[in-house]
DNA sequence: ATATTCATGTAACAAGTTACATGATTAG
DNA sequence: CTAATCATGTAACTTGTTACATGAATAT
């Protein structure tokens, strides 16, 4: 359900083709959702269905056409409609969290890395951050643009999007320092099966 | 793929029935992967067919019988294998969130509301989380644990939910400040259209 | 020359959610 | 006596992922 919603709120910050939206939507940049350009795809026609969205067929000249989606009345309704209704808890699903869970029992030294490059992007993912803030404020302090601006809402996703960043950094540098303190004190190279049988 | 792994490293911290495991993945305990009953159950089966655990059913007196999994040797090579398999990095997919972007086309009130029980949400859980840990270093320091202990993962895991409710608490609260200048500065209620046409 | 960007899609599959169904036991 | 806990499952459905396919334009 939340991806429609995701979507329709996308395009409150204008219209797009689906390529545009799957550029907002990218995982290594959205700081408010994120999907693969077939789930947009196929949202986008089941909206379109639905009356929720409308698209214009853009001829272009020396580009593919693109079909270009706008929200219709009935799409912002929609939306209100979704902000009004109780959300569910998110749902805890990282990858690399199962590894460090099991990392007593897997690879000690692949598990380290898979952080560490966790580590590197979620910095990365942090100064492209930081680089929107300063283009959203456009010189002024937080306050004049919040008093100032039609839509906080983007900027609240963005600064979440920090602060989610932020302790990403905090806790692959405390599993870092762990395993690496580990590593130092226990000479034998941990067998998978040392704790077991 | 994840949930596979997710549940083969739960199964490191002891055999379990379905529903045992049913609860150590309940969304408002799981700090490291969450998951329903009927996902497990399903996951439980091919676990099985695949030789991953080995299930026993233990007959019980005064309750329904129960199968009881544990991990197999063919099972402790898989986790280790999914160490060691590089991870993708984790998608951002968050209700609230998509609220929050869309709140300014939306239902202020009831986005208030909804960040306002996030905040509670993640206060009772930094709560569970810090009681959980404190039974964890059963008195001791930190750093004693940790020289200690036979398993890290399942510690580092759950200062993981202790850093992400805390940057959960201070986004919210930061969202309610916010929200509420918002309102007290703005006279007419925002309509839903007041940007657009 | 080759890779990347723009632009859209189909098909098959894997993962996750919701509703329903059963049935005994224990705690309030 | 009612609700919660223990314990497992089926079926239908919705979401999300992956692989494949096409094809021109531009940047290196």
């Amino acid at each position: 359900m939340a991806l429609r919603y995701a979507v329709l709120a996308a395009l409150l910050e204008g219209e797009a083709s689906g390529y545009e939206l799957s550029k907002r939507f990218d995982v290594s940049v959205a700081n408010f959702w994120s999907a693969t350009p077939q789930q947009l795809y196929r949202e986008l026609d089941q909206l379109e269905a639905r009356g929720l969205v409308a698209a214009e067929v853009v001829e272009q000249e020396r580009r593919p056409n693109k079909r270009v989606f706008t929200l219709t009345e009935a799409g912002h309704e929609a939306l209100y409609a979704f902000t009004a209704a109780p959300a569910r808890p998110a749902a805890m699903r990282d990858e690399l969290v199962v590894k460090v869970q099991a990392v007593d029992a897997g690879d000690v030294a692949a598990v380290r890395a898979a952080v560490a490059e966790r580590l590197q992007h979620a910095r990365a993912k942090l100064a492209l951050y930081e680089q929107i803030r300063k283009s959203m404020l456009a010189g002024g302090s937080e306050e004049a643009f919040l008093a100032a601006a039609e839509r906080v809402g983007p900027y609240l996703t963005l600064l979440g999007g920090r602060v989610y960043e932020r302790s990403n950094i905090r806790w692959c540098e405390l599993v870092l320092r762990v395993l690496a303190d580990r590593e130092h004190s226990r000479r034998p190279a941990l067998s998978r099966r040392a704790t077991s049988e």
